[in-house]
DNA sequence: TTTAATCCCAAGCAAAATGCTAGGTATTTT
DNA sequence: AAAATACCTAGCATTTTGCTTGGGATTAAA
């Protein structure tokens, strides 16, 4: 039950480039050195990401990356199923290919996994980047701007 | 954020005996046919539950394994904690290694992993090994006793 | 007392996934 | 022209997965 560090690297760095929001294209190298990520294999998560119009990408010196919506308008959830695929703790229950399971109607412990995919995606569709950053300012505030974010 | 076949299996094979609760031991191999399960792979993880005291065993002829409680008393979560290790979308939110994360107090993208972690721990350990069986049995009805399980 | 059924144990192993790195090319601003 | 960026492809060591193989130990039943 974990996720691949592309889903917990994209996730910071979309949260980085939300944090950034409406301040024009942040160059992938300063969202790597804030988040301690490789550049390049952030590169390969947000090549993902781009191609699923979750950011647009400015080519160039001055150039980067923006979201390409709100951060109200981005949820977690989304950005996961670009780079981990289908919420699914098994085949079996992958929304996206119903018919994966032929005896599907007769599976009992398929419905713990039913129970277990839709409040995984309770919680990631749930949470907007908008959310997360407006947490982010709040402890930010308790904490008397010593922070760190990662 | 997927499941591996060893807590997928694993349940199936504890819900199995569950389901034979009560009549004495339970030969793996007639778990393994009824489940449609490798029996060699099949023992290297009902090797673990024993040893985490969910499951009992009797050698010899005529042995075979018995659930060590109660269904009632066994939750999913219990199985799934045995089979694939602590329930944690991210290693920094491992409740059985508070202290992984030297940055978690300062985290936010730490605060989504925490509520994924809280709500598939709630469901797994919601639903115990008796739950199925009586979901089991309901389901038997509505289906006018033709049933495959899986 | 033999035989069969069962649990138990250790090793091996191919295939896939993971988590990168390396080394470029294309585009744009300065 | 130079620098800064995005973009692309390949490679690759390590780990994990999902088993299989080949036994040995124990016990009930014939």
């Amino acid at each position: 039950m974990k996720l691949s560090t592309k889903g917990h690297y994209g996730v910071k760095a979309m949260f980085d480039l939300a944090q950034h929001y409406g301040e024009g294209p942040i160059p992938l190298k300063s969202v790597a050195e804030r988040q301690d990520l490789s550049e390049h294999y952030l590169e390969q998560l947000i090549a993902g990401l781009r191609k699923a119009g979750l950011v647009k990408s400015v080519r160039g010196a001055q150039g980067g990356y923006t979201l390409a919506k709100e951060p109200a308008d981005i949820r977690v959830g989304d950005i996961i199923r670009v780079l981990e695929g289908p919420i699914a703790p098994v085949d079996c229950v992958n929304q996206e290919d119903p018919d994966c399971c032929d005896k599907a109607e007769f599976c009992i412990t398929r419905g713990v996994w039913e129970k277990v995919r839709d409040s995984i995606t309770g919680v990631l569709d749930g949470i907007t980047l908008a959310d997360m950053v407006e947490d982010f300012e709040k402890a930010k505030q308790v904490n008397n701007f010593y922070m760190y974010y990662i």
